[in-house]
DNA sequence: TCTGGGGTCCTAGGACCC
DNA sequence: TCTGGGGTCCTAGGACCC
């Protein structure tokens, strides 16, 4: 089973009450598949895979559409069921946290295991686990036992555990960073932290080869960060068809200013204003450019922002159809920490 | 095979200020 | 005449993550 596509691709309720499921291969449109079983995976498929690639795969696949909502439910449970053995957590997404468990007496094994039984009573899903010195180290051995599984791992175990490892394991090398160690004969962890400084400094930057440096040794410094305020929402949408910004002007227009609503709706209801508006386009080349324009007054209201998105909007060249169009608003603050005015400026100077 | 949507952080140049 | 050194803000693009 993979799920993919939108809502309304939801299965069929029969007369006799059953649900007739799509299947992958009755798939039309565009999109990634969002998750897959780990029998479809077992075909090749995966996550962010182009689903008309992994209809070849796996046609007979049942189709089901995402349900935001519903993970949405499953996610509170599942992080206020952590949060019940183990108060500091951070949020990684929908489906992830760390949590800092230095704090419990209990063995590892015995923190492992009530994690995994406070998820399963909340939510009856499994989950897996890894406990390290460090969110690094936590995050790669939590990988490396899934589904439903949970491993310990200690700093001397890095050489025999970490090393052997591809590099594309690591929270921070992302396809690029991975392309590149390989043109350079490095595809495990263990032969980056074989290099030494300076020569990775050489070839990445002085910031990102410290950083491979440290984490290849399995360095890592950062806390549990238990709130983050939110610095950008934004809504896009890519559409069935490539439009035309001349020909499809007035689909175009429509899209965008629903956009703006949304993000307008978004910003409200989370209790924000937005300083800087931008709009972000793909074409149909794939090629994707990106504008925004920072405000004098700060705001949540639809039309402003559709004032300033357009604004952003002419100053692209349209010579290309349109695959997707985006709005954001960044430079979020909270209104009531908006700047008065009237208030009086002062100015000392010597 | 044609590639979603929602985010964060980093880099780098230019404007502008003292 | 051949021009420092520090800082912030703005903008665009890109890598990366879930």
């Amino acid at each position: 089973m993979v799920v993919a596509g939108r809502r309304s691709d939801a299965p069929q309720i029969k007369l006799d009450g059953t649900r007739e499921f799509a299947r992958l291969s009755d798939y039309e449109g565009r999109g990634v598949l969002t998750t897959a079983t780990y029998e479809a995976r077992a075909l090749g498929v995966h996550s962010g895979m182009p689903t008309m690639k992994a209809a070849r795969f796996a046609p007979n696949a049942f189709l089901l559409p995402v349900n935001f909502d519903l993970y949405r439910k499953y996610s509170n449970l599942f992080k206020a069921a952590i949060r019940s053995v183990c108060p500091t957590i951070e949020d990684v997404g929908i489906d992830e946290v760390y949590a800092d468990v230095s704090f419990l007496d209990d063995e590892s094994t015995a923190i492992a295991r009530s994690l995994k039984a406070a998820v399963f009573e909340a939510t009856k899903l499994t989950c897996s686990v890894g406990i390290a010195p460090n969110k690094l180290l936590a995050k790669l051995s939590s990988d490396m036992q899934k589904p439903d599984g949970f491993t310990i791992l200690k700093m001397e175990d890095i050489p025999s555990r970490v090393w052997p490892m591809a590099v594309g394991k690591i929270n921070g090398i992302g396809p690029k960073a991975n392309a590149k160690l390989a043109s350079l004969g490095i595809t495990t962890i263990g032969e980056i932290a074989a290099r030494d400084k300076p020569w990775l400094e050489e070839h990445f930057g002085q910031r990102y080869g410290i950083w491979l440096h440290q984490v290849s040794h399995g360095v890592d410094d950062r806390p549990i960060v238990t709130h983050s305020e939110p610095v950008s929402m934004s809504r896009e949408t890519t559409f069935e068809r490539n439009l035309h910004p001349v020909r499809d002007r007035e689909e175009l227009g429509s899209a965008f200013t629903r956009l703006c609503d949304q993000v307008a709706a978004d910003l409200q209801r989370k209790g924000y204003v937005s300083r800087k508006i931008g709009i972000k386009l793909r074409f149909d080349d794939f090629k994707t450019v990106t504008r925004d324009l920072t405000i004098e007054d700060a705001t949540a209201d639809a039309k402003m922002i559709r004032r300033s998105a357009t604004h952003s909007l002419k100053r692209i060249d349209l010579d290309k159809t349109i695959r997707l169009l985006g709005v954001k608003a960044g430079s979020l603050q909270r209104p009531d920490t908006e700047k008065a005015g009237g208030h009086a400026q002062f100015l000392l100077a010597l």
